[in-house]
DNA sequence: TCTTGAGTCTGCATTTACTACAGACCCTAT
DNA sequence: ATAGGGTCTGTAGTAAATGCAGACTCAAGA
């Protein structure tokens, strides 16, 4: 029963808990629009149910694949428009792929510059760093 | 004779336009103290030479390869503090490509999440779309 | 000589995606 | 009753630039 959530609802650390979202994170994502404005108890506490759980961890989620926040509001438009087609979905997600790709290699020519200049080091005293004469030609 | 640099020096925008570097990128440089504060005109313009362009270069490249401006900052402190050890090059290189290589791998994970999304999904108009469902699960 | 257009100067605002206060409430347990 | 947590709001700060407004300067053309 620890997970279910009542008809009490959660308060927002619970949320952050639940979620591994940090707590201000989560009034921010309202701010901007991407998480909706909860239910208030009278005293004007946020109250968040079982949909609030799932809409953050979709966000989350998202934001771990290297989504940006533009990026995530437009699938959550596609999800809240109620739209059929998974194809734009798949155009996004295989767009951002392409983006994620270029990054790997960008670092990967990245390591090999590194790595050969940590290696090309003695690590000795000596008056000319090849690390410093890489990085400076 | 196009790449010397005679006594006249150069103007902000031809620095800019010789190491590729943004307009406003060499200002904010100077103003977070890792370009030196070059001479001027008697009217108030900044007068760069070749030390400058070597700097301007050395940040860019040290950029380029992901380092973080505090990172820049300590290894031009090196540089500036004429430290014969080559050790402290090494080791912060070192650090750093461990860094890429972190990054690289996490980045190789998102992108077998997203290739294998994308591909399980149709394009067609169906209800369920598998990308978001992923993301939501 | 005057004007026009391009370049420069300064300081400030904006960007992205958060994170962290401060000061005022509220709620529960002792 | 009070102590401690939690929550509320608005605002400020972060990295690393980038962009802009309004004033100034400079060189060339009419």
């Amino acid at each position: 029963m620890i997970d279910h959530i009542g008809e009490k609802g959660l308060q927002r650390a619970e949320l952050a808990q639940r979620t591994g979202c940090n707590l201000e994170t989560i009034r921010y994502y309202e701010k901007i629009g991407i998480m909706p404005e909860p239910p208030r108890t009278a005293s004007g506490y946020r109250v968040y149910y079982e949909r609030h759980v799932s809409r953050l961890r979709f966000i989350l989620r998202s934001r771990e694949l290297g989504f940006t926040i533009e990026g995530i509001r437009g699938l959550l438009d596609l999800v809240d428009g109620g739209t059929q087609t998974c194809a734009e979905v798949k155009e996004r997600t295989e767009r951002h792929l392409a983006d994620v790709r270029a990054k790997i290699a960008d670092l990967g020519r990245i390591e090999t510059v590194l790595a050969a200049t940590a290696a090309q080091c003695s690590g000795e005293r000596v008056p000319e760093c090849p690390v410093l004469e890489t990085l400076g030609s």
